[in-house]
DNA sequence: ACTTATTTTAAACAAATGTTTAAAAATGAC
DNA sequence: GTCATTTTTAAACATTTGTTTAAAATAAGT
């Protein structure tokens, strides 16, 4: 019965990598058998379907994300240096999963009933006790008032974006993948430096 | 022949709208058809087939975005009055049309080759002098010194992310349409002073 | 070793899918 | 009205696709 890796986890990894650069309907039950070498009916046998097997990826992409979020929000670290941690570990992330965003997206826009919160991920970031912290910081001054909607927006847009629209920015502007990393690595520090300054603009700037 | 519009159009249109929704592979040409109330042979009679009809789709959706830019570069304003026109135009078109971000990069990544600049987006852009608007900005040290395709990221990022994560801010906050909305009006103020301040330093802030 | 349960496969199924063919309907020219 | 051209349709074709069935191979229990 035991293998050096299970035929279930190998399914698994085979699937998340095709959902990912395929997405859902861009790929077929033979292609992800294929890729792990077993025989279509396997697939079935251990998940009951195609769209169960993708709720599954989908949810652990979805969990991987906000995991990486975690890690550094339970940081003992002021409320400053917790945002660069978070905006360097999110570049590093993504660069390490460059599909993740999109992939979730599109996967969100399929299914049409998005049960997303079955994994409690508000109720995981609470834990962290970040909303605490940051509402503790705008009574004081030194954080901006802003709903924690929008700083998530914040966050995401300009570290999730950046990442997710290679092929757009490559084409448009005709640059190859060294040029756009470049890019990459000079955005990742003016996003830091952007963000700081915006929702704690009483710190001194060190220009 | 003449019809109130033509056949052709009428397939454009509503291939425009399914494909936005549910992606190159997420539809079938029966499902368009039907949706125009044609037969499906009439779809590769006016058009190839169904990859060459998405490519049209997809070419005229990337040209939309940079006429809506265009439109806003060629106006006579000071750099930062066209700055706030941008994202205020920018939030409107995309509420407009909030599948459009999503379906573009999706698209991107179906298509391999991505023959991108066949319409010349570039060369479109640069016409308008905003280029070298920014450098002289830049040199008399209003404008921050950053690369074109960073000041570009930075636009994209804070405009397109907030509207293509509707559904996955949403399912992560437990919040409504209404609720999102809101946000989304705020965050259309906030983006707009955080770049301003970032872009402009210089500038005396309202506050 | 024999039996039972688990894992894997080959083959088949029915439905869906992109595309084509050939004929019918509509339109325009004269 | 007749003929030629354009537009539209119904039907068919060959693949592909998700899923199932039934049997074979492997592992486990005793």
């Amino acid at each position: 019965m035991k293998k050096d890796v299970s035929t279930e986890q190998k399914i698994k990894d085979a699937a998340r990598k095709v959902f990912m650069t395929k997405g859902f309907s861009g790929c077929t039950t033979r292609e992800i058998a294929k890729s792990v070498g077993i025989n279509v009916a396997l697939l079935n046998y251990y998940f009951r379907s195609k769209g169960k097997l993708f709720e599954l990826i989908l949810e652990a992409a979805l969990s991987d994300f906000v995991d990486s979020m975690v890690e550094v929000f339970k940081q003992d670290l002021p409320l400053e240096s917790k945002t660069r941690m978070l905006i360097d570990k999110e570049f590093e992330f993504l660069r390490k999963h460059p599909e993740l965003p999109l992939f979730i997206h599109a996967g969100l826009n399929q299914e049409s009933d998005a049960e997303l919160d079955q994994s409690n991920f508000l109720g995981r970031l609470h834990k962290t006790g970040i909303f605490e912290e940051c509402e503790k910081a705008q009574e004081e001054g030194s954080m901006r008032k802003v709903n924690m909607i929008n700083v998530t927006l914040l966050f995401m847009s300009n570290c999730h974006f950046p990442i997710m629209s290679k092929k757009l920015i490559c084409g448009i502007y005709q640059i190859d993948n060294q040029e756009h990393e470049a890019r990459l690595n000079e955005h990742q520090e003016i996003v830091k430096e952007m963000l700081i300054n915006y929702l704690f603009p009483n710190t001194n700037k060190h220009a």
